[in-house]
DNA sequence: GTTGACTTTGGAGTGCACTTCAAGGTTTAT
DNA sequence: ATAAACCTTGAAGTGCACTCCAAAGTCAAC
């Protein structure tokens, strides 16, 4: 139950190195709080559930500063108010709504090339991605 | 219709440095074939799209190797075979199903957060995406 | 025909997210 | 008590994706 893991167990055990965690504290990520009588790092399930946070916002895109402020909307709650959750949760979901949509139209641009393939040996002379998802009048830029 | 531009102006039509465009070429990305007299590179509506393919793909997430990865299905399209591009456009769109389902996971973690705090100015104790978003039992990590 | 804005090249520098290294100190197993 | 495996720190090194620079060449306008 209050079990804790030194470094190299929670590396392991999430399949990150243990200078990697190092990093992440170094950069204000997860704290150094709690340490061993001869100063080794110890962890607990609390914090490996940061670390995995810390790596799923890592998947799906954000840098770790981004990840920093979506964790200090916990880490500094008794400073933070409600309406600056509100602020910072709004801003992100645009974000994400926005990655979506585009990561779809690259889906949709995928499988229509995945069914106009024929699989078969033959040259891919009207295989495209260009072809298929170009649309100029839809620019990305702002 | 068949204008072109130079690296300055097409640079500024879709909001990068000329450098980036010279790095794009450099890494592969682009052809260096068409220069004017004096050397100068020039640019076609065919290199634009080609580049706004390249920034979307940046935009949702792809490495530059990997969207050199799938320009060449296009690229090296009389040496691939339909075979080729069934396999490759397979594995990018489970990629991309993948990223899509992690990102509407962190989408509905942060609406959620973003619903919970009633917005005002009381300190948001109860707000953290941690609490949220969290279930270790759905590791992202392999 | 010269000014000024633009372009060329190669090479060096930047910021991010690690990764590796060296020289030690700690823990556990025997 | 000692070996083996683990941990500590600071500092240097890596790869990616630019970004900036200098010294030169090109182009359009006056």
């Amino acid at each position: 139950m209050g079990s804790t893991f030194r470094i190299g167990e929670l590396a392991s055990q999430l399949n990150v190195s243990a200078d990697t965690l190092r990093y992440y504290e170094k950069q204000g990520l997860l704290s150094s709080s709690h340490r061993s009588a001869g100063g080794f790092r110890l962890f607990n399930q609390g914090d490996k559930c940061r670390v995995q946070f810390i790596l799923r916002a890592k998947a799906v895109g954000f840098s770790l500063s981004e990840i920093k402020s979506l964790l200090a909307i916990q880490l500094n709650k008794s400073k933070k108010s409600c309406r600056d959750v509100k602020e910072i949760t709004a801003s992100k979901i645009s974000d994400i709504e926005l990655r979506i949509v585009e990561l779809e139209r690259f889906l949709a641009a995928l499988k229509k090339l995945h069914q106009a393939c024929c699989g078969g040996p033959k040259s891919a002379n009207h295989c495209s991605i260009l072809q298929t998802l170009d649309d100029p009048s839809k620019s990305i830029t702002d």
